[in-house]
Order: C-alpha cells, then sequence, then structure tokens
DNA sequence: ATCGCGTTGCGTATGCCGTACGCTACGCTC
DNA sequence: GAGCGTAGCGTACGGCATACGCAACGCGAT
C-alpha cells in the first residue's frame, strides 16, 4: 500500500531541517506548519515525527543548522574590533536572508547547540587581547548580538511595511496618523533621511558599542 | 436566559486587557488564550471579540497598558545618563515583572501605541544634550533598549531553569554534558560566579554603552 | 524458504486553538 | 408597547500539534 520512501528518497533528520528552513523562509515561522513540510517531502505528517521530537526541537535545529552555516574564518590576523565586525556582518545577513530566525531565537531559553557554543567560543577569543573579566567579555558579545538583532528588526520591519531599504521610511509611513506636533522629536526623526546608507547606519551604530567596550579593556589601561 | 452582564458588571475593554495581562503573567504567554481570559471574566469567550478585534490586537493592547504603567518621571533636573539609567531600570522591571513582555515585543513590527511614542519621546528629549544627529539619537536608544531585552532574557532564562538569581548558574546546568575542554573561554565562563549581584551587572553593562554613545555627543567635542 | 523482529512510514483520531456567523435578550426612544 | 440598536454568547468550522497503533518493508537466524 505505502510506498516504503517517497519521491525523494528515505527521509531524514537533515532532510527535513532543509525543507523546514525553506518553508520559513517563503511563508514564515507561523506559517511553518508541519503539515506543509511534509508536503514539501512528499511525506505523511506523522512521519517527520519520526526523526523530529516535536515542532519546538525542529525549529532549535533550524536554528543550529543556519548558524552552522554562517561559521566564522580563521581570526589569525585581525584584531579584535575587525572581529567583532564580522561577527555583526554574519549575524546581520543571517537575520536578514532568514527572517524568521528573529522570532525563533527570541525565545527566553538561548540556544545550546554545537554551532551556538562554536560561535560564542569563537567572539570571545576574539576579545582576549581586551583582557576584560570573562563576564564582562560575555556581556560584551551579547551586547552586540542584541544590537544586530536589533537593527535587523528596524530593517525587516520596514522591509514588510514595503519600503524598500530605508529603515526611515516604515516609521514614517506607521505614523502617518499620529499627531506629530506633540512629539516633535519624533517629528524631527521623521522628517530626517538617513544620510547613510543602511549597512553604514549599522557599522555606525555598532562602532558606537565598540567604543565604549574598548574603553574597559587593556589598551584604555595602557 | 443569558444574563446581560456577569459576576464582575458589564465587559469593557479595559477590563478585558487587564485580566489578559493576568493571565499572561501567570500561565506565560503561548497558554494565554481567548477562553483563559473570558472564564476569568465570567464571561463567553465570543463576548470578548465585541471589545477586540482578534488576538493580535489585544496582545498589542496589553504591550501599551504595560508600557503606560510604567510611565517616566519628569525629566528636569537629571542629566542624560541618569536619564537612561532611568528608562533602562524601568524597562528592566516591566520585563521581569511580566515576562511575556518579551515574546510580546520581539515581533518584527514595533509597537506604534500612544504609550509606546511618548516613552519615545522622552528618551530623545533626554539626549538632546548630547547634540546626536537624530538617527545617531534614535539609533542610541534603539540599541539600550535591546540591551534592556537581551539581559531580561538571560535572567529570566536562568529563573525559569531554576537557578535563583545569578545568571551564570543556568549556563551551567545546561551545560552540563557539553565538552568544556573543546571550548576553554566558555569553560572559563562557567567557573565565573559573577563578582557583583544582577543589578550591578546589568548597570555595568549599560555604561559600556552610554560611554560609546557619550564619545559621539557635544561634550566630547568640547 | 520462512519466520520473527526491529524500524520506518503514516492514517486516524483527539483536543485545543482562533474566530465567523447569527440568535437572543435587554435598554432605549418614540 | 413597538421598534431598534447593541452587548453577550452558543454553535460550528477549519487548522493545528501530536498520541496511538497498524502496515509494509529489510534482514538475520533458523
Amino acid at each position: 500500500m505505502s510506498p516504503r520512501v517517497g519521491p525523494s528518497g528515505p527521509l531524514s533528520r537533515e532532510k527535513i531541517v532543509t525543507t523546514a528552513i525553506g518553508v520559513a523562509d517563503e511563508v514564515g515561522l507561523e506559517a511553518m506548519t508541519m503539515k506543509r513540510v511534509a508536503e514539501r517531502l512528499g511525506a505523511g505528517v506523522m512521519s517527520l515525527y519520526r526523526h523530529v521530537a516535536d515542532k519546538d526541537e525542529l525549529i532549535e535545529a533550524m536554528v543550529e543548522r543556519v548558524t552552522g552555516d554562517y561559521a566564522y574564518p580563521d581570526r589569525r590576523g585581525i584584531g579584535w574590533r575587525e572581529a567583532m565586525h564580522v561577527l555583526a556582518r554574519r549575524d546581520w545577513a543571517a537575520f536578514l536572508a532568514h527572517p524568521w530566525l528573529l522570532s525563533a531565537t527570541a525565545t527566553v531559553a538561548p540556544p545550546f547547540g554545537a554551532a551556538s557554543l562554536a560561535a560564542m567560543e569563537w567572539a570571545l577569543s576574539a576579545l582576549d587581547e581586551l583582557e576584560l573579566p570573562p563576564p564582562a567579555a560575555a556581556r560584551a558579545i551579547m551586547t552586540i548580538n542584541n544590537y544586530v538583532q536589533g537593527s535587523a528588526r528596524v530593517v525587516l520591519g520596514g522591509r514588510r511595511a514595503g519600503a524598500g531599504d530605508d529603515p526611515g521610511r516604515s516609521w514614517r509611513q506607521r505614523l502617518g496618523g499620529v499627531d506629530l506636533d506633540a512629539f516633535p522629536h519624533l517629528g524631527r526623526l521623521v522628517g530626517h533621511p538617513l544620510p547613510e546608507g543602511e549597512g553604514d547606519w549599522f557599522a555606525e551604530g555598532l562602532d558606537v558599542i565598540l567604543d565604549g567596550i574598548q574603553a574597559r579593556g587593556r589598551p584604555h589601561l595602557a
């Protein structure tokens, strides 16, 4: 009755994760349903559960996969500051390529898979030269991660509002009906076209953070 | 047959929002279901929809309400730096008191209600003395918001893991089975008890960001 | 060959979810 | 007391994740 394997060979955890990522990329995380993933695989819904405990575990695996895909290069020869820029640009690219990552990583429990740990290790070692106390270094990484996440949210929010690449545009749109006279600063902000491109806006904000971090590191004491 | 009003008087949008916040506080956002809210109000499920368009709108209203509850004090007499600490501590308190805020505000669309706009206006005006270009000021606020959000996530993640108030504890727990020799920096981090309390850890991290912001402001040029 | 068994695929069914639709009963105003 | 606007809500629907158990196969032991 039932063919043992579907049109694309037998199921596997890897294939399921790959397909789920594709679905989430296209229709968003909330519309990524087990049924849709199974359909795209030419499989029955319940077949997925032979390879994945539940949907949450699948999402975790998706995050791990993407994190692994954006592995970090050898760090030798580049300074901590450039390393942080690399880190931030990688994550930034990942968030823009896979918008669902924003929701998936916004849960209270941070990811603890091998790829995530490796990324954290890479980032921490890049900060060695600053000789920060370990908790301060970890906090610095967290701060950068959160900055990237927040910036990506702004840009993606703008994209969804159909505002092209200008992060300010979406605000202007949403604020259409608001009484801007009551909020003079917001009004001034809305009237301000970003003098730089989206990438520069992002990188400059990162440098603000890095300046703060640098002031606490060894070069500061020397 | 059906009494026109429930045991607690007629329904109202306000009462629904209040009750929903209570439910979310107790059972979490994902378990905050229309049915549960209605039950607690002694009302039928569909009655809620006379006052609220759909669940998303209800959640938005909840966020607005909480944002308004944590209104900001008069700013006269305090410097921008202290103002940012006030801002951060308020948000911090809100996130810890209402853990669901983390998920609710992690969507791509930032809240645009009156209370949220007022909060943004307050923060922007507090930065006036730095004379930053408006986009840079907005970015600074965003950075701080994201920092608060991320720190709250760490602390709440630890709480959920039953680790009391030490943010490092939960990491240690989760990393139990991991090969820490492969990640020396993570190992060092795990072995490190936070030398400060949770509040100091948070405030110090904020100061790191503020240092970076200050370096771009007017006092820096003077 | 045949049997037995572990493994993989999946159909069916359950319970919960948000919510569309339309009825009911009430408080008005004339 | 007749008509009507409105708040409450019962019922029903479609979609969701997933528990359970059967079916079809691969394969080593007999």
